[in-house]
DNA sequence: CGAAATACCTTGACAGGCGAGGTATCACGA
DNA sequence: TCGTGATACCTCGCCTGTCAAGGTATTTCG
């Protein structure tokens, strides 16, 4: 099953700053990288990709910086702050706090097992 | 911790069919259900859950009748359809999905423990 | 030479959440 | 009796994140 978009949403800066999280990186390389890592179930649309970097980069959480390629199309390399590891940190915690919640009210919709 | 309302976005349709999957019941009672079962933690706004309950039955996931109380205010009690029973399992594993690739792509970001 | 892949960017529309406002009833205490 | 808080419903308009659609430029490969 392909993943809800609706479901996602909120989380795509979070899945950004993981992936930050390891080393640099470019957005292309970055959007390939969650392709990867799903098996091919997810992956963000280019306009919601770049505007999420924008958005991270102007909350201090990364910085860019453009890579010395001599060859090939140029990259836009962004980098994780400090902020932007405390970020990280606190929307994991808020995502695995709306988690539980949601596995919870959703758990009480079988009533017809047993 | 509560939680971020930019999470749920996308479940509040499924958390309240999967409490009409229990009984009828009806706006204000659905809400309180949902508070008490995450302990306070968490509450539909107003506006969002009379919207969704719109929504729910524009699609003929739900239905609605007028309570017969003969105090108090006025209930509008709601019932789930089978076309809402069968929406429900849809959009639960759908979250069921969701919820394992952002897990997976948020395992990623720790690097420095160890 | 043309197509596909790499790599970036912006604009405008859309949908869901929600603040703020409204209505009406009832219970309770000052 | 008069206000306050709880119950219970509803709507309007704004905000924010997503994304379709469009654009640019380079390189590789047939």
């Amino acid at each position: 099953m392909s993943v809800a978009s609706e479901l996602i949403r909120g989380n795509t800066e979070t899945i950004i700053l993981a992936q930050l999280m390891k080393r640099d990186g470019y957005g292309y390389m970055v959007n390939k990288a969650i392709l990867n890592m799903t098996g091919g179930r997810f992956e963000l649309k280019e306009a919601t990709l770049y505007t999420a970097f924008r958005r991270l980069e102007d909350a201090g959480c990364i910085v860019s910086y453009w890579g010395d390629e001599t060859t090939g199309a140029r990259r836009r390399y962004y980098s994780i702050t400090d902020l932007g590891k405390e970020s990280y940190r606190l929307r994991k915690k808020e995502w695995e706090t709306a988690e539980a919640v949601i596995d919870k009210l959703l758990s009480e919709g079988e009533g017809e097992t047993i």
